[in-house]
RNA sequence: GGCCCCAUCGUCUAACGGUUAGGACGGCAGGUUCUCAUCCUGCAAAUCGGGGUUCGAUUCCCCGUGGGGUCACCA
């Protein structure tokens, strides 16, 4: 079979998590059959638009790496699009929405209202009140043709309805199995609004025939309107496609993801300094899981393993913490330089870190940092020497005199040392240990006033590890430091 | 409230109808270590309840309960 996929966000500004997760999987399925994978813009909601939203949207997909075969992108700045079943911008496809409306209103299966909002707003009151289902009455049903006629000429707003045949809807979702939904249940749902533009229910049976799309891969929260499109579907005479409605993706209290509990939005993250690879890791386990006893995949790993048969049926509660903990995975295995590379945007511009310096830091830092933008903070103690109390120079098991002592003989042993020793870390500490030992020493006495003066903090990397990034002049000129707070 | 969906540790999840119900995050306790982090080891922690079907139910069916979603000229 030939695949075809498709993501569709309201570009509302921001990627939502859910969306992020949403993209994914439609990505994966895509790829693992090679198959195509559509980004289309449904911005039909006037209301709603915000500038510049589609071209920060495809920013943070290219961010997250994930690429599309059709749809808009970014060329030189420019929003372009490819593909050949275009225009993928709904904005831009008002004529064919507008024409299959027309085709359903000479079926008889859709109608024109002339309904005002405000009525529509005093019946649904009275239906609460009457605690009846909350439904258009039908009212413009009941229109005679001339009367619509008439209206029409007189210019009055309207907007076309899906005329709900009695019966009910039984189909197929990957994921649930077997789903009836009875059309007493259905609206007449408007598929037309009075601006021209048109429903999502509407726009998204069009289109996604329209672009040829086999699998519709979506959030549960579309679950109760599929009986709307199926509907919609014969009507237009196509072939229906694939359902699989995701589990959604749910706050600490099990409602749904939503802004007021947190972040919700993918720039969100990024900006807080988590990983693309991580954020994409961490929320494609929401839902799915390639073998279980394991948590980080590879983008080539999920592709490989997806399978909507194998998606789970209920939501799943966004867990920062764990987020937290697989971005402080992810960055332990990258080298310093790309952590320092990476983590330019949350260093101020001029930030004058040594390059060398800083990537030796980082290499040092990285079992500590969880976020990138805990780097700025991490590299302070490398590059300037640190504030602290002199006291802090003396171990607990020791007196102030002896740290002294120590940093003294220290500083004779280091500085006749050939700077080669500074070489790596390990051969640092092989040096101290075999002084430590040579002298009849204890690691504590010698170890802790060094890494202080090195550090200046209570909690810190090691003495040899801090000597490897500052190299034998700072270190020297650090222990000097320390010497005279001693003094 | 109607309708729909869902139900394994606190959370994310695994388990051809047969396992001491496994892993991970978090928690707790140790180990390594001058300290912190990393890393390693261990501990506590779950099949919502009731009926069936079956030699045997986490697993299949029904009911209940609970949670969620949806009921717009928003997607």
């Amino acid at each position: 079979m030939n695949v075809k996929t498709r993501f569709p966000p309201s570009p509302t500004g921001s990627l939502h998590i859910g969306s992020l997760r949403t993209a994914l999987y439609n990505y994966y399925f895509a790829k693992k059959h090679g198959g195509t994978f559509v980004l289309r813009i449904e911005d039909t909601d006037q209301a709603r638009s915000v500038p510049g939203a589609v071209e920060s949207l495809i920013r943070t997909l290219a961010r997250m790496d994930i690429s599309y075969d059709e749809g808009p992108y970014l060329q030189d700045g420019h929003l372009v699009e490819k593909g050949p079943n275009g225009p993928y911008t709904q904005s831009n496809r008002l004529n064919t929405y507008r024409t299959h409306a027309m085709q359903l209103i000479e079926q008889q299966q859709a109608y024109y209202c002339f309904c005002t909002k405000k009525r529509l707003e005093t019946l649904r009151e009275s239906q609460q009140a009457t605690k009846r289902p909350t439904k258009y009455d039908r009212k413009c049903l009941q229109l005679t043709q001339a009367e619509i006629d008439k209206q029409l000429d007189l210019g009055t707003s309207y907007v076309i309805r899906m005329k709900i045949p009695e019966g009910k809807t039984i189909f197929q979702d990957e994921i649930r199995g077997t789903v009836v939904i009875d059309h007493a249940e259905v609206d007449d749902q408007v598929l037309l609004k009075a601006d021209g533009f048109p429903t999502y229910h509407l726009a998204v049976v069009v289109d996604d025939h329209a672009m040829g799309v086999t699998h519709i891969i979506r959030g549960e929260e579309w679950l109760s309107s599929v009986p709307k499109h199926v509907l919609l579907y014969g009507w237009f005479g196509f072939d229906l496609p694939v359902f699989a409605h995701l589990p959604l993706i749910l706050n600490p209290d099990k409602s749904k993801l939503s802004k007021r509990q947190g972040d919700v939005s993918v720039e969100d993250y990024l900006a807080k300094g988590y990983l693309e690879e991580a954020l994409s890791n961490y929320v494609s386990l929401l839902g799915f899981n390639p073998t279980s006893n394991r948590e980080i995949y590879t983008r080539d790993e999920f592709i490989e393993a997806f399978n909507l048969k194998k998606i789970n049926k209920s939501g799943a509660v966004f867990d920062v913490n764990k987020l937290l903990w697989m971005n402080g995975q992810y960055i332990k295995q990258l080298s310093g330089a790309k952590i320092l590379a990476r983590s330019k945007p949350f260093i101020e511009e001029g930030g004058g870190v040594d390059e060398a310096l800083g990537i030796r830091a980082m290499e040092i830092e990285k079992t500590r940092i969880q976020l990138l933008s805990e780097v700025k903070d991490a590299l302070i103690v490398y590059t300037m020497q640190p504030m602290y109390a002199a006291d802090l120079l003396v171990w607990k098991k020791s007196t102030r005199e002896d740290a002294k002592e120590q940093l003294l003989n220290l500083r004779v042993f280091l500085n006749a040392k050939d700077s080669s020793m500074f070489d790596t870390a390990a051969l640092i500490e092989k040096g101290l240990k075999r002084y430590i030992e040579d002298n009849g020493l204890k690691n504590g006495n010698v170890l802790w006033p060094l890494r202080v003066a090195l550090s200046g903090q209570e909690r810190s990397a090691g003495p040899h590890e801090f000597m490897w990034v500052l190299g034998k002049q700072e270190t020297l000129k650090r222990i000097d430091h320390a010497i005279s707070q001693l003094t």
